[in-house]
DNA sequence: CACTAGATGCTCT
DNA sequence: GAGCATCTAGTGA
């Protein structure tokens, strides 16, 4: 089923816990997402306004807004909020469930542990890159899909984002409260330190 | 296990 | 030129 990716994206991302994105042979259960506005939320790449890059967090929902960082790095989104309006959803972490040989010799030395668990490996694990920007996900004949299964996981976690430099104590990070493919809370060195009293992570109640 | 230094190149100012 | 929604390999315990 396609969710409405049209809400706040601080409430679509929860929603598309569990959700699995596939490439090939190989398909990745999203096990930790993290959600960027573009209006409200200096942190998002689209909060300065539509570039080169970020255009596609600015076009259709639905959308693979992926990007290039620290030089070596893929980091996938899913495109969220209607045409015009730039929000997104990183894919953080999952678990390999299809694939697996597949994924692991593109990974290296990794651990299944490891696989996909960070922007970067998950992006490895799954083989995309360049050529995979923009790709529809619900288009069922491109190369790209996302499939959403309905209900959600029981036990959802919430807590602030991990590596950004602003906003670093708003809690738009969201995951799977017993999967073991979850990346380590890391506060970026650059980021001030944190307010009294922000939770790293809580149980979160739609 | 915990911690950290360095790699590496695109994007925007 | 600065900064980056990161990762790996290395050290030390």
């Amino acid at each position: 089923m396609k969710p409405d990716l049209c809400q706040p994206v601080e409430q679509v991302a929860p929603r598309l816990l569990g959700a699995v994105i596939r490439h090939g042979p190989v398909a990745v259960r999203l096990t930790e997402l993290e959600a960027y506005d573009g209006v409200t939320d200096p942190a998002s790449h689209a909060y300065r306004g539509r570039t080169a890059r970020n255009a596609v967090m600015f076009g259709p929902p639905g959308h693979l807004y992926l990007y290039f960082t620290y030089g070596m790095h893929w980091a996938g989104n899913i495109s969220c909020g209607p045409e015009g309006v730039g929000c997104g959803v990183l894919m953080r972490a999952g678990e390999v469930i299809e694939g697996l040989d597949v994924a692991r010799s593109r990974r290296g030395p990794a651990s299944d542990r490891n696989l996909a668990r960070g922007p970067g490996r998950l992006s490895q694990a799954l083989g995309l890159h360049a050529e995979h920007k923009g790709s529809d996900l619900f288009d069922q004949g491109g190369p790209v899909t996302l499939e959403v299964p309905p209900g959600q996981p029981e036990m959802i976690m919430v807590g602030p984002r991990v590596g950004v430099s602003v906003e670093a104590d708003r809690p738009w990070r969201f995951w799977i409260g017993d999967s073991p493919f979850v990346s380590d809370y890391k506060r970026s060195p650059r980021a001030p330190r944190a307010a009294a009293g922000v939770p790293m992570a809580q149980r979160w109640d739609g």
